[in-house]
DNA sequence: TGTACATCAGTGAACGCGCGTTCACTGATGTAC
DNA sequence: TGTACATCAGTGAACGCGCGTTCACTGATGTAC
């Protein structure tokens, strides 16, 4: 961020760079070869630094997550912004923003999904997860007053489906139309599974 | 398999030990702990007795991922193999077998579906795939002549969520209930998004 | 304003460990004659 | 049936590497007086 040529010992903010750098190596090299090396090295800081702020991977993983939660709500309430008042053009807005929070960043997505290397008794974590869970909640009862639980769990479920099909390059044939199509038809799709 | 105490020079099939050992590997230590060395020991083999069959770690997986689309294809057919002639029920018996497989044998559901450590240039997985793929399309049009690409993957984006959402434990209201229940709940759910 | 001191943030060398890979080897099996 | 030889399957020691962790340190910052 300084643009004096000569990198000042304390970095400013290195916190929000490893968690920058931890994202681009799980993009890169994959939750597999994930090292705490690694992302302090691309940070451009020394091996040790990162445990000053996160202890260790796992930390490092989890406070990412939680991160990762909060992009995800964000991705959801912005594709909601987009939409009218109509409740279920309002979810399936919801949907699509899911689908490209999955695709535009698969690696968090896959991280908070699907990762077994994130503490989930993390407090944090768990409200982040929380809090964007009950997003999804609330546009299902906004079209349905008395929706039930299998309502909530098909409507999840199909979007769910739907990016990580995508994120694992399962629907070459979808993915590969022009993004006016695609979300037309990821709309046709998601309008299903409304209650 | 052998009763005789001294164990032979010659294993007889370690093929096939590798495999099993390299999936309860997955299913104890996850994907991103997965090592060659950890799989011989299991399979009490020198740690140079993988490379033989395998090459490396990738071989290996790739190798369990083609077992498991098999399988995973098996547990369509047996869950149709349930079902009488109704297309519709039968589809739904191949969504609970799909979900079925994905709870019984998740580190292996999780491999097929999400690692980046398996090599899909493979014929054999290809082939292993492609197969399992086919049944799923197959259904589809069993229900409905005129289907399109989008009913194929609206019935796969739906029972592949409710899957992967499983596995990951998130949800717990549908999981803890008894089998029964869920699977009246999940053919509930699954009907939704039949054409 | 100046000075002393505590705290914070990051460094870099050192360590032990498990990993994949290599390689000369050995035991077992199959085949040719 | 016997023998010689080739091939196959697995061993175990050795190697170099990247990893996480530790720790004494140093530079920078904040605060008390």
């Amino acid at each position: 961020m300084t643009q004096d040529p000569e990198r000042p010992y304390h970095h400013g903010d290195l916190r929000a760079s490893l968690l920058a750098a931890a994202e681009a190596e799980l993009a890169d090299r994959g939750v597999e070869a994930f090292s705490l090396r690694q992302v302090a090295k691309r940070a451009g800081v020394s091996h040790a630094a990162p445990a000053h702020h996160f202890g260790d991977a796992g930390g490092l993983l989890t406070a990412l997550a939680t991160e990762g939660y909060r992009a995800f709500q964000q991705a959801l309430d912005d594709g909601m912004a987009q939409a009218g008042d109509d409740p279920r053009e309002r979810q399936m807005a919801a949907g699509l923003g899911y689908i490209r929070f999955a695709t535009a960043r698969p690696a968090l997505f896959r991280l908070i999904f699907g990762s077994d290397r994130i503490n989930f008794a993390d407090p944090d974590l768990v409200a982040a997860s929380s809090h964007a869970y009950s997003r999804l909640k609330e546009g299902v009862f906004a079209i349905s007053a008395d929706a039930g639980p299998a309502d909530v769990v098909a409507v999840w479920a199909m979007v769910h489906g739907l990016a990580d099909l995508m994120v694992g390059s399962r629907l070459r044939g979808l993915q590969d139309l022009p993004q006016g199509q695609r979300d037309a038809a990821l709309r046709h799709i998601l309008t299903r599974s409304l209650p």
